[in-house]
DNA sequence: AATGAATGAGGTTTCATTCAT
DNA sequence: TATGAATGAAACCTCATTCAT
C-alpha cells in the first residue's frame, strides 16, 4: 500500500504524513512499527523483493520439462507486476537517498539478477562469465522498462507482452552468434 | 556538473545550496537563470538528452553500409555513458515528484524510445506495430542497466560491453521466430 | 528508583516510556498512580525530601552534648547523598520546567534551608536576621557542590569529605568576625 | 538573551521557537549562525563564562595590596550576578542532556573552581591538595546558592550579601582549625 | 550584475497521555 | 486490575525561494 507513494514519486518525495493518511494509521504507530522512515522504506522494498524472487524461483522449478522453462517465470513477472500496480517499481528504482538504502536495494537487484544469470548459465548460450551477468542485467531492466511500458498501455493483453519479453529473453540467451538479422 | 548531484541521490536529494557551491555560482544567480529548481533540472536533462539523441541518430546515420548499423549507436551510447559518469542517469530514471517534471522527462525518454522504434522497424524483425515500440523501451532499459552493471565492473573494457549489448539487440530485433536456445 | 532517571538527565530529558521500563510496570499503571509525569516528579522529590529532613533533624535532634553538634548532620547529609546515589540531585538542582513544579521544589529546598537557618540562629554567630538565611543557602549550596565533587572523587573517604565540609559550615557560624585569613 | 530562557527552564525546556521569537529572528538564522540547538546552547554558556572568569581573574589581579585581595572578586561576582539576571544560571547548573553539552559545561565550572582553588592554596589555610579542590568547589556552590537567594531578596543591597559571602569564603579559606564556633 | 542574509512552509521524529480489551 | 495499541501536539531541523544591498 505505502509503496504505491514511494513509486510515484521516489522514496523522497512520499511524505510520512501521506503514508500515515493513505493506510489510515497515525503517524506514531507507523514509527512504533518501523522505526523509521528508512525503516518503513527497507521493510517494504524486503517483502515485495522476497516474494518476487520466491514467485520467480517457484515458476522455474514448476516448469521444469515444459517446451520453454522460461514462458513461467516472464509471465510470473508480469502478473507480480500487474498485481503490485505501481508498488513493484521501487524494486527496481535507485533509491541513492541513503547509503544503507541504496545497499539493501542493491542487494535484493542483485538476487534478482544472479536467478536469471544461473538460468543464463544454465542454458546452451556460450557467454563467459562475467558476460553472463551483464547480460542478466541487462534483461532485468529490459523487463523493468517493458513493464512501464505496459502499465501505460495496458490495452495490451499481458499473454502478448509476455511473448516479446520471451522472444528478447531467449534472443539473448541464445548466444551472441544467434542474432543474425542486420538492420538497414 | 549539477547533473552529477541530480544523479546520485536523486531530484529531491540535491539542494540548491550543494548545487550552488559545486557550480562555484551564487544561488540568486541560479534563480536569475533557470527560475527555479525544476527549471534547473528540466535544462540539464533537455540538454543532456539532446546531446545524446543527436549523438545516437549521427551513429545510426554515419554507420549506412557498415556490417551492422547498429554498432555505432551502441557504442556512441557508451561512449556517453562513460563521459557523462552519473549524470547520463538522470534520463532514464524516473523523476516522478512533480506532474510537469516527470511529464516532460517522460517525453524525453519517449524520444529516444522513438529512435530506437525506428531503427527496428527499419529492421528484417517480424514485430507487428505496437510490439517494435514495447520492444524499443525493453532495448533502452536493457542499455541502462547494462551501463549500470558496468559502471560498477569498469575493468571490462567498452567494446565488449558494447558486444554484448548488440548481441542483445541484434537478437532482439531478429525477431520472435529467432530465439531457439532452451534453458535447462 | 525513578529519581535515578530524573537526576541523570533532568525532569524533561526523562520519558515516560524509560521510567516505565524501569521501574518495571506499564504506563498506564504509572498514570494511575500518579495521574501525569509532574506527579510522579513531585511524589519522587517529595518522598526524597521528606526523608532528608527527617535525617538532618533527627541527626541534630540526637547528637545534643556532643562535641560539635553539626558532625551528625553533615556525615547524615553525606551519607544520604551516598545510598541515593543519583536520586539526591534533584533535590537540589532546579526544576524550572512549569511553575508549580519549579514552586513545590522549591518549598521543599526552603524547608532544608530553614532547618540550617535554626542551626545557624541557634549558634553564636552574630549574624543579623537576614544574613543567616542567606547564610543557609550558602551552605547548602555548598554542600551540594562537595556532593557533587565526592561523586566524581570517590576514591577520597566521607569522614575526610565530611570533616571539610564540617570546617567550612563551622567557619561560616562562627560569624563575620572569624575570619582572619587573607590570601596573598 | 536566550541564555535567560535556558536559565528559567534548563536547556530541554526551552524551543527554538521561543528563543527566535525572543531575540526577534527566524528559525532558520539560528541554525544559520549556531548550527544546532546545542551550538546556541554552548555559544552561549561559552561566552558568559569566559566573561566571567575574566573578571574573576581581573578584580583578582587588579587588588594586589589592598586590606582582602578576596573582596574585589567577590563583588564582582554579584555584579555579573546582577547584570546578567537569569543568564548567569547556565554556568552552574548541569546540564546533563546530552554528553558533549555536559562536558562542555563541567570544563566551565572547573575553569572557574581552578581559580577559587589557586587562591586557596595561595592563603594561609592549611588545606591538603585534594581538601583545596573540594573547598573549591563547595565555595562555588555557596556563590551559587547566595546568588539565586539574592535575586529573590533584591531588597537587600549588593555590599551586605558580599560581605556575607565574603565572611564565608574567607572562613573556608582561614583552614580548619580557624573554625571555634560550636552550636548548641 | 551579483550575493549575503533572511524566512515560510514543511520534513522526520518523540512524547505525554488515553482507550479498548 | 493491568496493558498493548493508539494519537494530538509539538520538538528540532532543512530547503526552495526572495530581498536589500
Amino acid at each position: 500500500m505505502a509503496g504505491q507513494l514511494f513509486a510515484r514519486g521516489g522514496y523522497e518525495s512520499a511524505s510520512m504524513d501521506e503514508i500515515a493518511e493513505l493506510v489510515g494509521v497515525s503517524k506514531p504507530m507507523l514509527y512504533a512499527y518501523f522505526g523509521s522512515k528508512e525503516g518503513l522504506y527497507l521493510a517494504y522494498v524486503g517483502r515485495a523483493g522476497r516474494e518476487l524472487v520466491e514467485r520467480l524461483v517457484g515458476a522455474w522449478s514448476a516448469g521444469a520439462g515444459s517446451g520453454s522453462r522460461l514462458r513461467a517465470p516472464v509471465a510470473e513477472f508480469l502478473a507480480f507486476v500487474e498485481e503490485h500496480d505501481d508498488g513493484w517499481r521501487v524494486l527496481f528504482r535507485e533509491a541513492a537517498s541513503s547509503q544503507p538504502l541504496a545497499e539493501q536495494v542493491a542487494v535484493l537487484r542483485g538476487r534478482i539478477a544472479d536467478a536469471i544469470r544461473q538460468m543464463i548459465e544454465s542454458s546452451h548460450a556460450g557467454y563467459p562469465p562475467p558476460a553472463s551477468d551483464a547480460i542478466a542485467h541487462a534483461l532485468v531492466g529490459a523487463g523493468e522498462s517493458l513493464a512501464n511500458w505496459w502499465l501505460d498501455h495496458r490495452e495490451v493483453p499481458r499473454d502478448e507482452v509476455a511473448a516479446w519479453y520471451l522472444a528478447v529473453v531467449q534472443a539473448a540467451l541464445a548466444g551472441p552468434r544467434a542474432g543474425r538479422a542486420q538492420a538497414g
